[in-house]
DNA sequence: AATGAATGAGTCTTCATTCAT
DNA sequence: AATGAATGAAGACTCATTCAT
């Protein structure tokens, strides 16, 4: 293995180790020695790999926000053609969006818990972002007549994202996650496309 | 003025700036020092008054976490008997959300971007109640008849409030509030009462 | 005692300290700690009145360049009328210096020893001004007739700083000072004012 | 070439970078890094050549203390026979100390600023040795009767290399060398031989 | 009741040095 | 012989908290 290859997969221990520690304590309670012995190197080491303490936490974070994008990205904001195949692509995401909390427990833990601190302005442009991303799917629903004609697709983008943060919090939380996911999904999209109001007969 | 009600006054005063420098630095960014600098106090007496920094942001944070409740208790979960009265209880609550903004954007800011690392526990605690709370509005709406009946309330419960909560995020930032915030209530309700979907002709 | 004065009676003890452990470890080599244990305060303390390290660094520097300062300016550069008077200012002059390292002993090894590490242009311009101030009496004593008309007033006023800059140093290592002391006097003002060169006869 | 000599030559290349690199920053504030980084080199490289810091740091110091000497041990001490061709061995003695600035600007700076941090004895023994050599000259005066017979050689030996000192020390910052050089010179050998003192007419 | 001087635990960060490759 | 990754001792500095006045 390469040097360069080496100093890579250190780096990504490092960034792993510091996810764990600063979920588990919080960016402030957490110090660099606790990242170095998680992993059982010399605290120097570190120093090394990143610039400072803030340095890795904002790395971290930003995994986080990638892994979360990517998350969504997988989907094509302009393919569905019918409410059912959007119905379907907002199924995919939530799943998709509960799926990285078995992926990375530790960072989404991290990312609810912790983002604002290490980060506040980072978070806001992630949020804005992903607010914008979902637009698209307001967007093209509308375009294509299965969405309401007069949606504020901006502020609706956003609300629904609120809807996403909360649920994976809880889900992040809940002893029974498998039920809890489920039943998000369930009345998530429930709420989302249908709403709470009861049909005129 | 009893002594008693003269101490009352101080804690007060010591708990306003309290509010101001958390919420302008942040909670492990800001000193007790900046604390009674900004009332210009020694730094011994913020300790006749509370028993530690912690004890302080603790205290911050049950003051929001009690103003917040209370902009939705004025309202009663079970007066409403028609879509139109709880959509109006609705439009009240989060006109009431917005306005806690304004009489206290130094606590909201500091809700926003501090509560999680000052106890992470009160608040999930707080967005249980709050939850709870806006269960029984539900579950109100379906025994009367004007809610679905297939809600699945609890969770249901929590996605409304995870609008609110980003509803608020997003005001508290936003440049043109007044704007913002009217359309977070046309388009927070259009959601939540009826949905994205395009309604079948 | 007024709270101010006993401060200001701390703050001289700690800057006693700090000549004490700076002139025998050297100014990298001793630590706040050192300063701190010398007068069996705490580290905290050291910080409450003075900003770092290299801040007390360059009080106790101003210190003696102070009293260095102040050992030359007893004498009135314009006062000597004749040589005689020149030769017993300049005697005085050196005695007073030679008096300094009884007086402040610590912070005379200090000044030789560190001043360039704390602060190098500070030295500098004690140098230059040290040099300034000798020129006066150069200038006076051609004005008055008894040096000689052609001297590089400028050049020879640094020269002589020389001279004693080295007396003082010498002084302070010799393990006989008084015997010393009085031969650099001797042979200093012989040089300085007679050269080394034999008398044609 | 052989490795012997390879390995020489290597070393002097450290040493030279060494000397730029304590010259620029400092003893303490230059690192091996710093070195290393300013050749090329691996900092693990140095270590093969010089036991540590302080070892090389010594080693440039030595250099600088042998150039010393050798732009002083050109002359012999015994050799002048006349005032005047001691006066001419001083004025050489004095162009080559000059001289040495332009031949090694960056090692008599880090003479001048930093020798007492790396090692105050050395430093002291070399003055010593200077001086020592210094009152060769005196010596050799006095029987020759070109000088005062009454001079106290060691003093005056260490007064002339105050002079010196303080000379090459200003010539190190001049903006102008060649007109401060020739300024010491003259202003330099006139204060030495002669005296500031008026002739008696 | 109010103060603020004193404290020292705690943390980040640097850098000379070692050693396996 | 050369390298540079790893190390951890060392040190400056902060700040919540205490307590004598």
């Amino acid at each position: 293995m390469s040097a360069a290859a080496r100093a890579e997969l250190r780096r990504d221990e490092i960034l792993d180790a510091a996810e764990r520690v600063f979920a588990e304590k919080g960016y402030h309670e957490a110090g660099i020695a606790d990242i170095a012995a998680d992993l059982g190197i010399g605290h120097g080491t570190f120093y090394r790999y990143f610039r400072n303490k803030h340095d890795i936490a904002a790395t971290v974070l930003e995994r986080v926000v990638t892994h979360i994008a990517e998350a969504g990205l997988v989907e094509d904001p302009e393919s569905s053609t019918t409410l059912e195949e959007y119905r379907e692509q907002t199924v995919r995401i939530l799943e998709r969006m509960f799926g990285l909390i078995d992926e990375h427990p530790m960072v989404m833990r991290f990312f609810h818990a912790q983002s604002l601190v290490v980060d506040a302005e980072r978070m806001s442009a992630a949020f804005d972002a992903y607010a914008r991303f979902s637009e698209r799917f307001l967007v093209n629903g509308m375009r294509r007549g299965f969405l309401r004609p007069d949606l504020d697709v901006e502020i609706t983008a956003q609300a629904l994202n609120g809807i996403i943060f909360e649920g994976t919090r809880r889900a992040l939380r809940a002893p029974q996650p498998e039920e809890i996911r489920r039943r998000w999904i369930d009345a998530g999209t429930a709420l989302m496309f249908d709403g709470i109001a009861a049909r005129a007969t």
